[in-house]
DNA sequence: CGCATGAATTGATCTGAGTCAAATCTCGGG
DNA sequence: CCCGAGATTTGACTCAGATCAATTCATGCG
């Protein structure tokens, strides 16, 4: 457990009047929505937040304090038992929100948060956030936009949960991270990385780790894939994997 | 299969100056954001539609042409594969929207909606309710809400369908249908109406009839419930039925 | 550069839920 | 009120994936 480690906090704002105009993630976040002039608006309100792997954003159950936005690096989303079962309910990339239930008044938390890779969170305080997006419509419906695929993708995932078999699901996870992770290739044949160990792969996906493990060992020896270490892959026939994945 | 039998369209608009008035859903829905007089804008585009069980309002891959409100019954939204497996990926209940991918531009249906009782929805041409929900910032919102909330339902559907038991499954399945079906009774003893029969129950939390049934048989012998037919659910003790819904 | 430690793989075995196959129940229609 | 089709339950058996138990591998550190 690294939970205890405490967070960077940096203020932004006044000091660094260009902060959001530079920022890696401005065209593809929320953000987007905001002209140049508007986007001072966001910058006074805003805070940088640095994690490390392992340590937690948020934690299940606190009350919600504000919103945020990753810049770099991958977090998860998580829920979990007393008795140690835990599901992974999404993972969070450069330029996703963070902001569950959105009324003005006080909230819980609905999932732990937590980082994976070194992580750069983009915070604003809950209510005031709340104020811009009454002031910027387009930003609220880039908000909407987003949540709709996020429930898009939530039910994805719950069609592979419910319905697919080891290998499918296996299949389907590389698949979903290959098209998140910046990967070098072309046409069939790609290469990335995958941001999250083998226990971390069956929390998302509903299998053991023992189970994710020969499934990998299937698909190399099905030529599908080889592994460089055990996070590096490289796929010689993605459509092969499509087809590994199930409907 | 009786899908190819014709759903009845009703027009409602000036004819029926007050429908949406007197709609049974008005205050719950996505119209409860709007006064008496804007609720008019909403009155001239929309049509009533009836659909019997097992009828299906839209399909999988069909282009979408509209959103709609249920006003009474409860339909099912369904992902499927070709070899037989599918998995319901949500529930509709009276006063819930239907409406995925909001782009104004063309779009397709991400999932098969079915009614599995006697079914009534307020349906509205897409581009014409789009244009309402921008005018109408505060329905907007409200389907923000709604959009969040559902994605929170989905991720708790996750959990389920990745981490709990069959006897889990099923006692929340129960909890979860006893919630949004009007039932009668108080503190502890309640009793209800499933809407599903075993088989869409199966496909709802990821398990075969077979084992929803022995289940419920389970839960029987344990004491915490008894049914009358293969509908009616009596239950003596929520309190045991949650212990036993897990986490 | 070797060593230690946690992560990943592999193997052997077990088990909860699936599959296949009958009963049995239910309920609408005649 | 009875009948029959479809839904549900029950039973016997199987199997995909879990569990338990060693290896083997990778990587960071002294």
């Amino acid at each position: 457990m690294k939970h205890d480690i405490d967070p960077t906090l940096t203020p932004m704002g006044s000091g660094e009047p260009a902060a959001c105009a530079a920022c890696a993630v401005r065209n593809s976040s929320l953000c987007g929505a905001l002209s140049a002039e508007e986007l001072s608006d966001l910058n006074v309100i805003s805070r940088r937040k640095t994690l490390k792997p392992g340590q937690l954003h948020v934690m299940e159950g606190d009350s919600a304090k504000d919103f945020a936005n990753v810049t770099q690096g991958v977090a998860k989303l998580l829920r979990g038992a007393e008795d140690g079962r835990q599901q992974i309910v999404g993972l969070l990339f450069a330029s996703d929100f963070i902001g569950g239930p959105m009324g003005i008044g006080d909230a819980e938390e609905p999932y732990t948060i937590e980082a994976v890779t070194p992580l750069e969170l983009c915070i604003f305080p809950r209510t005031e956030f709340a104020k811009l997006l009454e002031r910027y419509p387009a930003m609220e419906r880039k908000l909407l936009d987003r949540t709709l695929s996020e429930l898009q993708l939530a039910r994805e995932w719950m069609v592979l949960l419910g319905r697919k078999t080891a290998r499918e699901r296996v299949a389907s996870f590389l698949l979903h991270v290959a098209e998140k992770m910046q990967n070098h290739g072309c046409h069939n044949k790609i290469g990335f990385d995958l941001p999250l160990g083998r226990a971390d792969i069956a929390d998302h996906i509903g299998l053991t780790i023992e189970t994710v493990s020969r499934q990998v060992t299937e698909l190399k020896k099905l030529g599908i894939l080889e592994m460089q270490g055990a996070r590096h892959v490289v796929s010689y026939d993605m459509d092969a994997l499509r087809t590994e994945s199930g409907f």
